[in-house]
DNA sequence: GACAACGTGCGACATTGTCGCACGCTCGGC
DNA sequence: GCCGAGCGTGCGACAATGTCGCACGTTGTC
């Protein structure tokens, strides 16, 4: 039995006891525990969202988190808004365009693009609605949740081109082979010619809440054997990590 | 930043994104953990009542524990029914009256009450309303509430007896010494010639959620120096340790 | 205006949570 | 109906992590 969680959730209780917002001592009274810690709970529940601060009083009470936890997890707005800059980064660096998807509904949406930076004749992909099981980005999506993979396999896996996993079974092993290596790619599985590469952005805890990659030409996005370059595999993680820092920085 | 709480949190709001119940291994990869992990955290938040557990499927849903956080943290009824069998044994050994209280909308009151066992000229105290700041019992639910506590002192400390405490700080004192040791002692605070000792009982985290003391005459909870016997205090802690050791054991 | 009490941060220690592994079991497929 | 894979669960050892004590700077109070 996990002790701090057990505090944590004495401490949820707590604040939800009464109107009134609590002082750190309250509570490390109430609980029998020394300041310093019921201060890093504290902390932490408030990182996580589940507690704010009065900034005032400096009291705590129970955040909106809580409330939230009916509703999606994270706001597509803020992630959008929050990955912006390191897109642009990312698609400077790798010269390829890049998108940023979530899921929505047990569907993966685009809800970021960035043109590649020397290229005009691309479509704006922003809102588009791209298979799940046949992009580098749905696939990465789908690999950390297991209800939408489950429901998108048995929606039927539409074959785009000859290289569209369409098997069930070796489509959960090449989720499960993302899961493992941190990142997907997917080689003309939607449109003959082009490859992508994406890897997951993730919140507080580990949670995966997006995904960014990139998808460009196969010959610029692979090597001679057809895999993903490790160059460009490299910098989508990076970036992936910097942004999931970010998002597990400040405030949520 | 306490890694389990982040973790935890991430599950919950796993739990929470679809209706669907989730497996252990579902989950361990959507956050990138090890089965154990994941499974010792889902132990905990069960325990703690934030997520149930299919008994049939084995799979994890939200708790009712997260949904009841605006109420009242326990059930006093399920408090009294779970402290039964403690009380008596206590009244038996003790061979004093004994009584379990918990706070109701800041007022101290008494859920379950025991007779001497070799006195039957009491009267029942059950849902009595007793004051808080002259009794044992009502003073060790204020030392671990500090709203609760707060009230009652702003409200007016009426003196009982010419021993009673009304002046605030040295109520305040007396909750810090309470909490210092772990017990209270109330001599002929409420009543001239009558005494009680009373320790708190706690569930998960260490949250206090009632208390329990004996209360009887002076000069038997009392040694010469009007101070509670070291003996009877010891029992009324054990007791009090005992049926915490039982509200956090068995399902919740 | 002075004191006390609080919130906050840091560091060292040791407890605690984490991880890897293995056991039974159930579910699904051949 | 049998076999196999995959799951939930439990244990143990390690070391990473949370805990605790202390001290600073500040706020609120008398």
């Amino acid at each position: 039995m996990i002790q701090s969680i057990e505090r944590s959730s004495a401490v949820l209780r707590l604040l939800a006891a009464g109107p009134d917002r609590l002082r750190v001592k309250e509570i490390a009274d109430a609980l029998g525990l020394p300041k310093s810690t019921a201060h890093s709970i504290l902390r932490t529940l408030e990182h996580v969202g589940f507690a704010e601060q009065d900034p005032r009083t400096a009291r705590y009470r129970l955040g909106r988190g809580l409330t939230e936890l009916g509703k999606a997890g994270l706001d597509v707005n803020e992630l959008r808004s929050r990955a912006l800059d390191w897109a642009d980064t990312l698609a400077a660096r790798s010269v390829e365009s890049v998108r940023i998807g979530a899921l929505q509904s047990g569907s993966a949406r685009v809800v970021h693009h960035v043109f590649r930076p020397d290229d005009t004749t691309q479509s704006m992909d922003n809102g588009l609605i791209i298979p799940a099981h046949a992009t580098s980005l749905g696939k990465v999506l789908l690999a950390y949740d297991a209800p939408a993979a489950d429901a998108v396999a048995r929606a039927g896996l539409d074959a785009y081109t000859r290289r569209t996993v369409t098997n069930r079974r070796a489509l959960a092993g090449s989720l499960g082979e993302i899961r493992a290596q941190g990142w997907g790619g997917a080689v003309e599985e939607w449109e003959m010619g082009r490859a992508g590469i994406a890897a997951p952005l993730r919140t507080f805890g580990g949670l995966v809440v997006g995904a960014i990659g990139i998808y460009g030409p196969v010959e610029r996005i692979c090597d001679s054997r057809q895999r993903p370059r490790p160059a460009l595999v490299e910098l989508v993680c990076a970036t992936a990590q910097s942004i999931s820092r970010d998002l597990t920085g400040p405030r949520s």
